[in-house]
DNA sequence: AAAGATCAACGAAACAAATCGTAGGCTCAA
DNA sequence: TTGAGCCTACGATTTGTTTCGTTGATCTTT
């Protein structure tokens, strides 16, 4: 099993764009991605090709019109880009990551909050399995 | 006032070392990243050099060797490459991003996890300032 | 059927990151 | 003082990413 390469940042934005949207043509990926047309259409077809030969993406060439599809989960690509971050720029420590991470936008919601209390309360159960009996 | 440019993932290398054990000389930094010898030595100076260019270090040359120490300082460092992180790769979720983060790294120790647990309820109390009264 | 639009494929160029070899200068000890 | 060893500087190479123009095939419209 050969692992997929982590995604550059404009892989991403295609994955992004293929994640939320679904299976598309390179020119519905192009037209949501470049919307004042800063990019040219083959820039996004060529870069499509060269994650289809990454296998990052599934093509279906039975139209003229390929249609494409993300080939790696979304979660799973985060979860990998985030572990290679943490180490990578906090040495490991996910406890610095979060808490800078809390501290740099406001905009969490409380609704967000309460779901991040509910998991800390629960990872320190378990960290403490005695202090509950 | 011109911003630095984002470290590379070498340059960060050369940062931590810096920032964990202070000015050093090429030398010195060297040893440090590279026991195994897989680098070589002008691998680093040029790295440094280029890193002097971009000011992400300053130089004290009175001596043959030259003292390099880091310009920059780390957590502002973390700080805009997590921000810049967020926004590319969780679309600027912080809180999915939390989510993950302590999924990841179970060794998140129980005062760490007390520490972020902490962090929460102020944002909690914050975000809702009824709630207290 | 011919003209015009749309498509994939390909090569090339521009750029950045990382690596290393060589050259030339300084220092210190024999 | 001269040679060994360490230092900086510089250029070259390799590799990966991003961008775009050109070409030829296919489809659509007249």
């Amino acid at each position: 099993m050969s692992k997929t390469p982590a995604p550059t940042p404009s892989e991403l934005k295609i994955l992004q764009c293929l994640w939320h949207h679904g299976p598309a043509t390179v020119r519905a990926v192009h037209e949501r991605i470049s919307t004042d047309g800063a990019l040219s259409y083959t820039t996004t077809l060529k870069q499509m090709q060269i994650m289809h030969g990454k296998e990052l993406v599934h093509r279906d060439d039975s139209q003229r019109a390929h249609i494409f599809s993300a080939a790696i989960d979304e979660a799973e690509t985060q979860r990998v880009m985030l572990g290679d971050f943490m180490s990578r720029v906090y040495e490991g420590s996910a406890s610095r990551l979060v808490m800078q991470a809390l501290g740099i936008s406001r905009p969490a919601s409380a609704t967000e909050l309460e779901e991040i209390d509910r998991l800390v309360q629960k990872l320190r159960a378990d960290s403490q399995p005695d202090a509950g009996r």
